[in-house]
DNA sequence: CGGTATCCTCCGAGATACTG
DNA sequence: CAGTATCTCGGAGGATACCG
């Protein structure tokens, strides 16, 4: 037996979290929802559909790469619809799928709990970095 | 004049954007909550205080360095309340704070829709893959 | 117009070792 | 026990150029 506890330990730490994670559907969504530009290209949607340009013209310093990545995870989850106008040139719009329309109220929700609180937060921050 | 056009579009897109973000409290906070180990160590908290040691085992698989540090910045947002019992070893007990409290309702509101949902979310994975 | 393809940088997660 | 200090390494994300 060679003394590879430490080694196997940190493998079977992992393995417990991956197993974790894996369990709890939770953690699997909020990877997508967490993601930086994902709140702010949904929030771009709610009122309508918007072009490829357009989003990138609102959600303003998002890279080509970035905005591509969002709206395809997206896509992928079933939040949005792609639909391509076959032209010259291309337009391609997308648009809030009923499933993506029934988390803006929550995410409403969480905006209203941003705004409502974010004094006292911000307060929070203050006393503390004072402290420190 | 050089012509320095490019870089200073790029500048000015970023001052955009960080203008832009600064003026959207929601995602400061978001920035804090979409975390990917707050939302899961707000969680152990949800039933009452606890030490270090404990949130530690709980989430398996988080570093030393990533849980002090999440818990630091919930910390300074107000979230949550560090309290060191001086005795040896020492002793640190974590609670919510009512604004840590508040924001439970929410989160778990983001769970529900989530395990609601998770179903069509994977079906609309499998298929976006498939076709694909 | 709405993307890919490619390279490249930087920074933040994690491992490890040490301390009051 | 509950952290800090330090290094290092991979990969997320930005810039750039090109394509259908």
């Amino acid at each position: 037996m060679p003394t590879k506890t430490v080694a196997q330990q940190r493998e079977q730490r992992k393995n417990d979290y991956n197993a974790f994670v894996a369990a709890c559907p939770t953690n699997k969504l909020m990877d997508t929802l967490s993601d930086k530009w994902t709140g702010l290209v949904l929030a771009t949607l709610t009122r309508g559909p918007r072009r490829y340009g357009e989003i990138a013209g609102i959600v303003a310093g998002i890279s080509n790469k970035m905005l591509t990545q969002t709206l395809r995870t997206l896509e992928r989850d079933g939040l949005l619809e792609r639909r391509v106008t076959a032209q010259v040139p291309v337009r391609v719009d997308y648009t809030l799928t009923s499933l993506g329309h029934s988390l803006i109220p929550i995410l409403n929700l969480l905006e209203g709990w941003a705004e409502e609180n974010m004094d006292e937060v911000f307060a929070a921050r203050a006393a503390f970095d004072a402290a420190n």
